[in-house]
DNA sequence: AGGACGACCAGGACGC
DNA sequence: TGCGTCCTGGTCGTCC
């Protein structure tokens, strides 16, 4: 379930790994994987070339090499981007890139096969031009902010939606309703401006707080060293239907938005009228 | 055009 | 026990 922080925390694994290596061959075992591109103009394009920079935008982890060209690694749900020995197998692994002088690979495994690849020219490109505000971009500021509730639609909806704001998944958007006291399903046009101000101000708040935990780990999620996140543990009501609420002890409750799970706490976060 | 919905994938949890 | 059904996650294509 890598979300901003969880993908974060991999970008912060790899960073000082495989900044300055130079890839030396990528085995792509899952074309599948790869959206608007070949095995054959990866090996073009990066194999031979130094990476200059791992970073991450939105849900998107970027290898970006000399020369220009940017592969953007997205995990969606059940993925991991691992930095493995060499000879070391695991069991979904789909792409692997293997390096220069180094003796380890960066392997992105993932189960249900939902993951991609794709090959970008710049950061302007699709899939990563029409992404929203980043929460740790220069663009987000308050100017900005207040512009993406111009919709009807439920304020969770909105909040996922990666084309308003990126890096927020269905863990974060839960916790960050709860703890700015917003019921998920208020049309994100009635929400108060007191209320937008809490959402700017704890949506990077709640985002740090779990980057310094190493993300969440509820099931499969593993950094790029295979390590579990720890954020969990700080959750408030995320997957605790029935418990009672931290603040108020009423019991959480469990409903369907879009197909998912929202959890919420009826008396902290019911309609606002404020 | 904005928004709702199903598809994608695979395995785990559940009910009968 | 074994089978079927539902659920989970993020995004995209398709439809209205």
């Amino acid at each position: 379930m890598p979300e901003l922080p969880e993908v974060q925390t991999i970008v912060n694994g790899l960073k000082p790994e495989l900044q300055g290596k130079s890839i030396k061959q990528i085995e792509v075992l899952d074309v599948d994987l790869l959206r608007n591109t070949t095995p054959q103009e990866l090996n073009k394009k990066l194999v031979g070339k130094q990476i200059t920079d791992v970073s991450r935008t939105g849900k998107y982890i970027l290898l970006e090499v000399a020369g220009g060209s940017i592969a953007a690694i997205h995990l969606r749900m059940s993925g991991k981007l691992l930095l493995l020995e060499t000879d070391v197998n695991t069991n979904y692994q789909r792409i692997s890139f293997y390096f220069k002088d180094y003796e380890k690979k960066l392997t992105m495994d993932n189960l249900r096969r939902l993951g991609t690849l794709d090959l970008l020219k710049t950061k302007r490109d699709e899939p990563l031009g029409s992404l929203g505000l980043d929460p740790f971009s220069n663009e987000y500021n308050w100017e900005n902010f207040q512009r993406i509730f111009d919709t009807s639609r439920a304020i969770k909806l909105l909040l996922l939606d990666q084309k308003k704001i990126t890096g927020l998944g269905n863990i974060y958007v839960n916790e960050v309703l709860f703890k700015a006291q917003i019921s998920p399903t208020s049309p994100s046009q009635k929400v108060s401006k007191q209320k937008q101000k809490k959402l700017f101000r704890l949506i990077p708040e709640v985002l740090t707080e779990a980057i310094e935990n190493n993300g969440t780990t509820l099931n499969d999620y593993r950094d790029s060293l295979g390590e579990e996140g720890n954020f969990q543990d700080s959750l408030l009501l995320y997957g605790k239907e029935g418990k009672p609420c931290p603040y108020c002890g009423t019991k959480i409750m469990r409903i369907k938005q879009g197909g998912r799970s929202t959890y919420l706490c009826p008396n902290c976060q019911a309609n606002d009228n404020d």
